[in-house]
DNA sequence: TGCTGCACGTGAAATTTTTCTGTATTGTAG
DNA sequence: CTACAATACAGAAAAATTTCACGTGCAGCA
């Protein structure tokens, strides 16, 4: 290789257990178990080693990264393509990737959290990117543990201020707000909002919808539904809306597979898509099996995976830098569920929905 | 633990060093380096362990198995829903799992194919789960490499002999018979297949169906699109037969994805479905999203993947043991995409699909 | 306050892994 | 058929890891 360096002397553990004063194998431990170190031993000794030698982290044998899918079964390929892009990121910089799902409990000290084994073993797991939906305890638990990681923004639950760690945002909040504003110019008014706004995702894209509402001086109106089935989401939420007389033309469904219950109560009630009430989704996941094809917000699952491994990557080889968030634009796509309305068809459509509720 | 033999003196690698007379680091090797050992010595090596202790694999610090995906993007959920359920085995056995894509060509002969890295970690990786779609070459040299491995046989290209090694099938093939007797129980005697039978998991569902229709005295008719994209296929292979003029009643889309693009060509069409025409799929990935939702084949993909580990791990506690094939069942789902047809239809429809041919 | 037990953390020693080196074998060209 | 080169492979030695046993400090308890 392209080494310029004349390697003074043999360079290893007992040299750097010399400088250290400490012993062989306590400088074995901190290098790579870790484990059941003084931390001032630890600091030392890790000094000591980049008195030495730049590049530590090279010598090592394996170079593996955890994706950790929390606390959701793997619904809407949405993960599983975030999981892709994660890793092909992984194999073209040489990196293995370890998977693993996980689930544990939201409202728990981080004290009383359990990491999977897997994370003990500080010699093979040099990070965690975290997928899934996530709660700030284990991610205080793993700050704590000094444990390198990245979250997935959009699903941390939580008051979660994303200053502490590297955190990647799928840029759902601009994506409603652009939705929104394009329903609004499509000459919908009066637009639902459908989800629930207990759960991030939802939240997020609420957040862009409600702005891009008021914005242009119209009332918010949703309809939120404490489930964390998407579809039941969907068809209950619109059947509340409905059911209060609201006189929606449009439907902004939180994600895909909401707005596929959203479809469904509306033909319930008789109503057509796009004729009687149009419909968007978010995410873009079955958006278009959907009939009529479903106008939703397209992510880019595979980046997000990228860029989570990228930020990892780089703080593992720079643990001091400070953390940084990176957001991932999305994109519109129009397909076939909005028409443009009239706002002279108003008593119309509320007419429509007045013969709906019966 | 329930350890009730005496061990009788320390018992590592010196040990077996002696017994089998070959140095501490031969055995070393052997035990997981395994690189660059002479396959008569590493038997001995081997034989000598067995002699001393039972479970040498417990001995060792960590168990990975490793997931394969090959030559496949993501698709349908199918494949990442395989990996959740082989995850979730691991995780309930203690058996770590990486995730790695991998693409390798199909027609070039096992020499010539490099194994990933972390598949030469021997140390690491003790088996392999392959899913994605595999041709034999690739099991050819794993077999040579004496990776303990699972496939996924339904995604298999090439003659495919079960006998060889263990493999686990999601039963589309009874899938695919069972499916088509219900179609023929329902009246319907004209059912066109649309499919890429060059494809494995096309050909195993279109056997089934062939096999129903000739047991019913049918005439099986098909239409296959040269093509990896299943929508594609579906609307290309939709247009086909109706183009070739066969009087269908029904349509059996050799996955999800497909009945999709069937649906599509359909209503291009002009047709109804299902007063018009009645649509299956096989694999009952976005089924539940079409509309009219679609009668389908449910497979269990979690229960794959759970059973390929198994497999698996029984193979590396008990490496002899003569290869497994296992059949996991499917289950008929049905829907609104099928309805009841009446023989005397029959000349009406032929009138509807001359409408739809202009 | 002093004793006891326990958990932590360390170095020495034992064990294991990896590197290095010498030898044998196989293939290839003359 | 020989000479040379390249590669494979085992063992010795070096390096790294893990175990073991011991000291230290702290909490619970008398």
């Amino acid at each position: 290789m392209s080494d310029t360096r004349p390697k003074k002397s043999k360079l290893g553990l007992r040299e750097i257990a010399s400088v250290a004063h400490v012993s062989i194998a306590t400088v074995s431990r901190v290098l790579n178990g870790s484990n059941r170190v003084d931390p001032a031993i630890q600091k030392s000794v890790l000094a000591a080693a980049a008195d030495l030698e730049i590049d530590f982290l090279q010598r090592k044998k394996t170079k593996a990264l955890a994706f950790l899918l929390c606390n959701r079964a793997m619904q809407h390929a949405f993960h599983s393509r975030i999981l892709l892009g994660a890793e092909a990121y992984c194999a073209s910089r040489n990196w293995e990737l370890l998977f693993q799902s996980l689930d544990y409990p939201a409202h728990v000290p981080s004290k009383e959290l359990l990491l999977p084994k897997v994370l003990q073993r500080h010699d093979l797991v040099r990070g965690v990117v975290l997928a899934g939906t996530n709660s700030t305890n284990l991610l205080e638990l793993l700050g704590e543990k000094g444990v390198p990681f990245v979250v997935l923004g959009n699903n941390v639950m939580g008051e979660f201020t994303d200053a502490k760690c590297d955190v990647v945002f799928s840029d759902d909040v601009q994506g409603g707000h652009d939705m929104t504003r394009y329903l609004i110019s499509l000459g919908h008014r009066c637009i639902g909002f459908v989800g629930n706004i207990g759960l991030p995702w939802f939240a997020r894209c609420f957040a862009g919808y409600q702005r891009a509402m008021e914005e242009a001086g119209l009332a918010p109106r949703h309809s939120t539904v404490n489930s964390e089935n998407e579809a039941e989401i969907g068809y209950l939420g619109t059947k509340s809306l409905l059911a209060r007389g609201e006189p929606v033309t449009a439907i902004f469904a939180g994600n895909d597979p909401t707005a596929h219950g959203v479809y469904k109560a509306l033909r319930d009630s008789g109503l057509n898509i796009p004729d009687d009430v149009s419909v968007v989704g978010c995410d873009d996941t079955v958006g278009s099996y959907l009939y009529p094809t479903l106008t939703t917000i397209r992510e880019f699952p595979e980046q997000l995976g990228k860029q989570m491994v990228e930020l990892l990557v780089n703080r593992i080889a720079d643990p001091g830098q400070k953390p940084q968030p990176v957001t991932v634009p999305t994109e519109l796509i129009k397909r076939d569920s909005c028409r443009r309305f009239q706002p002279s068809e108003e008593i119309a459509a509320a007419g429509a929905l007045q013969g709906a509720m019966i």
